[in-house]
RNA sequence: GCCCAUGUGGCGGAAUUGGUAGACGCAGCAGACUCAAAAUCUGCCAUUCGCAAGGGUGUGAAGGUUCGAUUCCUUUCGUGGGCACCA
């Protein structure tokens, strides 16, 4: 009897589905594990190979743990709204609902053919009015709340408007601007409101935006990268609009706080903490010589202060035209016109390039009573601190560069720590030439300068983020629409009960007038009888968000989830990943459940307990090196230097492990890509040889690059339970690696030799129903302890191994036990799960396999191992010599070594050296 | 420039977290079976000296801690990723 892995994996991926096998229930005694994987947006291209890595990570852990006796929950679904739809409708025509449908169909046939363990009665699209009515419901949600600073939540905006009626806005951490009690009542209805809305969580505000022309919508800041839209490539303005945020600043601290409580890879908790960008340091006014008017700087080196040479403020500040002296006026507007004429990508490129403008204007130092220049520069940006800062070129390099550049005086500070040549920005130094802080580190100097400015009036402590509010607009179709409408310019939630809003079918997906989305274009749609509605649509990360609660409770019509339920369900125990979501997705989905855990509709405040990056696998690309000419191709050895390069197109299978591509080789693939022949001329008479090297490059697969490689080929040719078993066992799940089907065979012989534990190609079955020997139970129970253990840490490439040792182990004493083939079957399963179900039934179990216990451990059959060094102790046999570490003096002075024991071990051979040596450690040489 | 990873055979990668470095797999070499091929099986496979027994050297490089370092510390180089006038 064959392996016939087709056949097997068909019926049993058939039976698994007919017998709901993967239904979960919310109803369980059992504890709980919830295993999530982030869904994918159902691109047109399908699946490769870099997909499926993730989903059998997370595949074999879920079903791991179901053996172990969890109930666990392990979903899937679609996140169906976004960009890429509706471009391909401006394109084509076609409905986006249509295009995203048969993209799921696709992918959805393609991962069953993987075997995964999804319960897909709980498949979710974010593009369902039955989900996106409850992303409507939350945003609304968002809406109605604000986040009170002393209570350090966010409550229902109704305790806001009762704290306006009792005590005015003092009491919410607004001190500027502030009103009374009696002023708030006195207020009209409109004027509530605007001042309301300056405290949603989702806020509607005029604002500079992302302005992607080329997509017509405005764009998230971690949607755009150098510039360019993170889709397409597209340059991107700054243009000011009406837009929704997520006021996602009031949770910068916890967002912070919470990571500490949470399993992700320190590289990833530090890309969130550099997003969120928390800077401690201070306020500092400063009198302007001319003008009755403060200069308010930020600094985190208050310490500094006496080597201020000069003030630098943003172009865009408010008081550049109010201080501007005559003499300078000309300058300064030729300056400001160059400033207006360069775009955010010109500014970004040339970072290295100094420029700057002297106003004419001076500050007072308040120590020292120096007169400081102010400038303007680019390089100071309008929309952090306060958008002006103190030079002091000792200490940062960016003044240094200002202050040569414009010959402008350096004063020292730090004495020696300074060179003259190159700032320090050191915290170590003593300080010198700093009047009253003469003689002190810098370090302490921080807060003794801080305290004397709050003395003074003239500062105060403060922290700054990076991070600012998230944009929520976007001029689109195909997205959730806004539950709102306006009113003489006034916005108006819907009621609950006319959610969900649903979406309403266009013909043409242009955008409308005026800068807004395509919904403008339906006037029926648009207005109604209470007002205007909002047109554009919500980001794609909206979503996205929450669909984790989703999954818990999917089809509930009365609630987002219920609370017993995500009582139950509680965190993602384990969440994988890639890392392009560090911190888009992943930093919203942490806000929004902060925010529902404030509002008490759900009990914990950190969506993910550990997250698991799965790294990306690379494709494989191959260059032809050409001859002078660039019309020939010519063999390319190592180490020669740089020639032009052609890519090989389609040929990736074609070429050998070293990059080596033979005649015969090279003709097949032309055959089968004729259209490849014009551009690959080898004159092989001409070199001799009937090979040539190629030159090869690991890249991120993508069609462009032709380096892709398509999961379905390979379950075709080998099945699914090897390529679940290449992929994990290609390196560990969190490292990048390249993409190299060149390995797989040696799976494939894996499980065709375990199939052979089973049954003989001649004789047919070769399992016997025998009580198995203490030394197999050893195989066994090792590979058991291994297995669990490396299972537990997502490394499954060593997991995998263990598996092929234990088999050749086991073949090698022809050991065909049914005791032990069993267990080892239910070991197999959360990896290999057909061909480990077929083997269990034809052992003769009854129940299916996806139910059984997974195997204990018994320490009493592994306690000997050839690595391990038996030693003793006053007669006392330890046996693992690094146990020996904590043995203590006196134990040494009296320890023996048993050499009988030592010698069994060894074979016969006695050891050649024993050395006795100090530190409670002893050496055993053989 | 700053931050975070990372560096081990021809290749992907192991190493019980300080205790025989190179497990397992691929590729390669030699052999068995076969008319032949496929499939399967056996042996070899870091490097260097040696017929061999057996030595020497080896985890990017240089130091350090330790009886002992791929693992910890310092410096340095290379690669990958993130942030980038954030004061």
């Amino acid at each position: 009897m064959e392996y016939n892995f087709r056949k097997i994996e068909q019926e049993w991926q058939k039976k698994w589905m007919e017998t709901g096998a993967y239904t979960v229930s919310n109803d369980s005694t059992k504890p709980k594990c919830y295993v999530l994987d982030m869904f994918p947006y159902p691109s047109g291209a399908g699946l490769h190979v870099g997909h499926p890595l993730g989903y059998i990570a997370s595949d074999i852990f879920a079903r791991y743990k179901r053996l172990k006796g969890f109930n666990v929950l392990h979903p899937m679904g679609y996140d169906s709204f976004g960009l890429p739809a509706e471009q391909y409708a401006l394109e084509t025509g076609q409905h986006p609902a249509v295009t995203t449908n048969n993209n799921i169909a696709t992918f959805r046939s393609q991962l069953d053919k993987i075997g995964f363990c999804f319960d897909w009665t709980r498949e979710v699209r974010t593009s369902d009015p039955k989900y996106y009515k409850w992303t409507q419901w939350i945003f609304l949600q968002l809406f109605g709340s604000w986040y009170n600073p002393v209570a350090d939540k966010a409550e229902s905006i109704q305790t806001l408007v009762t704290i306006f009626e009792t005590a005015g806005n003092k009491a919410t951490g607004k001190t500027n601007e502030g009103f009374s009690a009696a002023a708030w009542n006195a207020f009209t209805e409109t004027r509530k409101r605007e001042i309301l809305m300056d405290y949603r969580l989702a806020f509607s505000s005029y604002g500079e935006v992302n302005w992607c022309e080329a997509l017509g919508t405005v764009l998230a800041n971690d949607e755009v990268v150098n510039g360019l839209s993170e889709r397409g490539g597209h340059p991107v303005v700054k243009r000011k609009m009406r837009q929704w945020y997520l006021r996602i600043t009031a949770y910068a601290d916890r967002l912070l706080a919470g990571l500490e409580k949470v399993a992700f890879s320190e590289s990833l908790k530090e890309q969130q903490r550099n997003w969120i960008g928390k800077s401690q340091g201070a306020e500092i006014s400063f009198a302007l010589s001319t003008e009755d008017v403060q200069l308010t700087v930020y600094t985190t080196r208050p310490d500094t202060i006496f080597g201020v040479d000069f003030m630098v403020i943003a172009p865009e500040h408010e008081l550049v035209s109010k201080i501007t002296t005559a003499e300078q006026k000309t300058a300064i507007d030729n300056y400001l016109t160059y400033v207006k004429s360069r775009s955010d990508r010109e500014r970004m490129a040339e970072v290295k390039q100094v420029t700057g403008c002297f106003t004419g204007a001076y500050a007072i130092n308040p120590f020292d009573g120096r007169k400081i220049p102010v400038w303007i520069a680019e390089y100071v940006l309008a929309g952090y601190g306060t958008g002006a800062i103190m030079g002091v070129p000792c200490g940062d390099q960016r003044d240094y560069d200002f202050a040569k550049h414009f010959e402008l005086p350096v004063t020292n500070i730090i004495g020696d720590a300074f060179d003259g040549i190159t700032a320090n920005a050191t915290k170590d130094a003593v300080l010198s030439d700093s009047g009253f802080l003469n003689g002190v580190p810098m370090r302490d100097a921080i807060d003794t300068v801080i305290t004397k400015l709050v003395e003074m009036g003239i500062g105060k402590r403060q922290i700054n983020y990076k991070m600012r509010d998230a944009g929520f607009s976007r001029q689109r179709y195909w997205g959730e629409p806004f539950p709102i409408v306006w009113t003489d310019g006034e916005a108006y939630p819907l009621a609950e009960k006319d959610l969900p809003l649903e979406l309403p079918h266009v013909d043409k997906y242009g955008p409308g007038p005026m800068g807004e989305g395509p919904l403008a274009n339906l006037a029926d749609w648009m207005n109604t009888p209470a007002g205007k509605r909002e047109t554009s649509t919500m980001p794609g990360y909206a979503g996205s968000s929450w669909y984790f609660l989703r999954y818990m409770d999917p089809h509930n019509n009365e609630n987002f989830c219920d609370r017993k339920v995500s009582d139950y369900w509680n965190q993602v125990d384990v969440y994988v990943g890639g890392t392009e979501h560090a911190v888009g997705h992943l930093l919203y989905s942490r806000m929004w459940t902060k925010v529902l855990y404030d509002l008490g509709h759900i009990c914990f405040d950190e969506p993910y307990k550990r997250l698991v990056n799965q790294g990306m696998i690379t494709g494989r690309s191959y260059f032809f090196k050409t001859d002078e000419s660039g019309s020939q191709i010519v063999s390319y050895k190592k180490d020669e230097p740089a020639a032009t390069f052609k890519r090989m197109k389609y040929g990736h299978q074609y070429v050998d492990n070293v990059g080596k591509l033979t005649k015969t080789a090279f003709d097949k693939s032309l055959q089968d890509h004729p259209s490849d022949a014009a551009t690959m001329v080898v004159d092989w008479q001409n070199d001799g040889e009937d090979f040539i090297y190629l030159k090869e490059e690991s890249e991120k697969m993508s069609k462009s690059k032709f380096n892709v490689d398509n999961p379905d080929d390979l379950v075709d040719k080998y099945g699914a339970d090897t390529f679940r078993m290449y992929e994990m066992f290609l390196g560990p799940v969190e490292a990048s690696k390249p993409w190299d089907t060149k390995g797989i065979e040696g799976v494939h012989r894996f499980l065709k030799k375990l199939w052979r534990l089973f049954f003989d190609e001649i004789k047919g079955k070769s399992w016997k129903d025998e009580k198995a020997s203490p030394g197999e139970l050893k195989i066994l129970h090792r590979a058991i302890r291994k297995i669990e253990d490396d299972t537990e840490r997502f490394s499954y490439n060593t997991a995998v191994s263990t598996f092929m040792i234990c088999v050749n182990e086991l073949n090698d004493i022809k050991c065909h036990k049914k005791p032990i083939l069993e267990q080892l079957l239910v070991l197999l399963t959360p990896y290999a799960p057909h061909i480990a179900e077929e083997l269990w039934q034809q052992l003769g179990n009854a129940g299916s396999i996806l139910d059984a216990a997974y195997p204990v451990f018994d320490v009493q059959y592994v306690t000997e191992s050839s690595k391990e060094y038996p030693v003793s102790v006053n007669g006392k046999v330890r046996t693992n010599i690094s146990m020996a570490l904590d043995i203590s003096q006196a134990e040494v002075e009296h320890l023996i070594l048993a050499n009988e024991v030592v010698q069994k071990w060894l074979e016969g051979k006695a050891p050649k050296k024993i050395i006795y040596v100090k530190n409670k450690m002893i050496n055993v040489v053989i």
